[in-house]
DNA sequence: ACCCGTTACGTTGTATACAACCATGTATGC
DNA sequence: GCATACATGGTTGTATACAACGTAACGGGT
């Protein structure tokens, strides 16, 4: 069920070494993507110390992470600010995606065994979409199943990067699945994607590949700015 | 002169934010870059602390900072351990930088402007190397040369993925030009790609880059190993 | 009225003290 | 003689105290 030991072994980079700090670093993280934390806005480390009931050192300690993920930037004597989301960034984020998921296809094709492309067929037929598919559990999936494919071709240096793309750009990604129509599409994608490989067609796998990346690209690129004008409106207690 | 500001704009990310962390960062990726800290060899917080006359706070920040760099490896309540230098995690981590680099190359051809291009032809005329350049300046330059391709096709994001690539492999690569011969080489293969972006010809810049990289790649992965079984001979006062 | 210098506050950066935990080695029982 | 339990040393994880620095507000001068 789980996918594979690896995926432990990969997390590790971005799990903090301890229960503190990984709670902050978890907690922090989801403020952020959801908006909670409004970018822009300055956070210091003593009201996030209060808030936590913990010390300064496990929230710096997350803080500095949290900075290496690109959500926060940190400008030393003065304090840490969320990110803010800017949409040209993004696309660039996009395309390093698009080159890296290209290099992973690739590997796929030529190393990836049948049984394992057979068990993801499955798991994205479109005629089987469980129903009630939350957005939160369909990005997991749907994250899972792009790190599948690069865990398929054995280039684990690659997977590394790819999550930490992910990592940059799930803010946006995560309001592509609230639409059902999405979904369906995504699992068609999907579905064809595996089918090229399987057929060792690479020149195909890797185009179906790129297109896929753009259309969800751009389906979430005006989500957010939509969701993110709706959030603006409410008080942020963290606002400056 | 200096690379645009863009650049320090992207160092800011490995910049660690005041002065003792950044002196104790700079210092322990030297001497993990120089094998002085010998590959899978234990250090200790208190140890570094001592060593650099510091606090243990400053080390653990410069560590952790490193860990996300790949240099070493942090294990929860135990310590942290020199990476392990692994050939084929190296091959891999080529394999990403080739993705990367092609991306890059593509950027360039569609917008790098023709007096940027000029201007590194000259850089990187074979007919005029200079005379006693030392291996750990031309790693710079070189590394400024594919730096400066991918600034020049407007991604920052790739930039910044490029330069995490290359502190991966730095270790290796910094022994590729010990060798004149090398050197020689470098500037031609440079020259050329140069010369292909600047007539738009995307196809063949790309296959050049390829080509180069590979090239390099190999060459590196000899030496370092060789480099390697030397210094193992070598008492290491931080060793085990 | 505007500008500049100065002062005070708040925040980050660093040092240090303490607690929790792991690993090693030793002693004891079988 | 071996295995297991325990104790001890050392290392990391966290809390807190202090210092350095930046920012903003206030006051005085022009």
């Amino acid at each position: 069920m789980t996918p594979i030991q690896m995926t432990s072994e990969l997390n590790k980079k971005h799990e903090p070494r301890t229960i503190a700090t990984k709670d902050v670093y978890l907690t922090l993280r989801e403020m952020i993507l959801s908006f909670e934390l409004y970018p822009g806005s300055r956070v210091t480390e003593t009201e996030l110390a209060d808030l936590f009931q913990v010390s300064r050192t496990p929230v710096r300690e997350a803080l500095l992470r949290l900075e290496n993920e690109g959500h926060l930037t940190i400008r030393p004597k003065q304090g840490c600010f969320i990110k803010q989301i800017d949409i040209d960034e993004l696309s660039e984020y996009y395309k390093v995606r698009t080159a890296l998921e290209k290099a992973a296809i690739e590997d796929a094709c030529n190393h990836m065994p049948r049984e394992e492309l057979e068990r993801l067929l499955k798991l994205w037929d479109p005629a089987r979409i469980p129903k009630r598919l939350s957005a939160g559990a369909m990005e997991e999936k749907d994250e899972s199943f792009h790190i599948a494919l690069a865990l398929g071709g054995g280039n684990s240096a690659l997977v590394r990067y790819l999550q930490d793309v992910n990592d940059h750009i799930r803010i946006i990604r995560r309001v592509d699945f609230q639409d059902p129509e999405r979904i369906q599409r995504t699992y068609q994608e999907h579905h064809e994607i595996l089918q090229a490989i399987l057929d060792r067609e690479m020149v195909k796998a890797r185009a179906l590949m790129a297109q896929h990346i753009q259309r969800s690209q751009d389906v979430a690129k005006t989500l957010t700015l939509t969701q993110l004008a709706r959030k603006k409106t409410m008080a942020n207690r963290f606002a400056v």
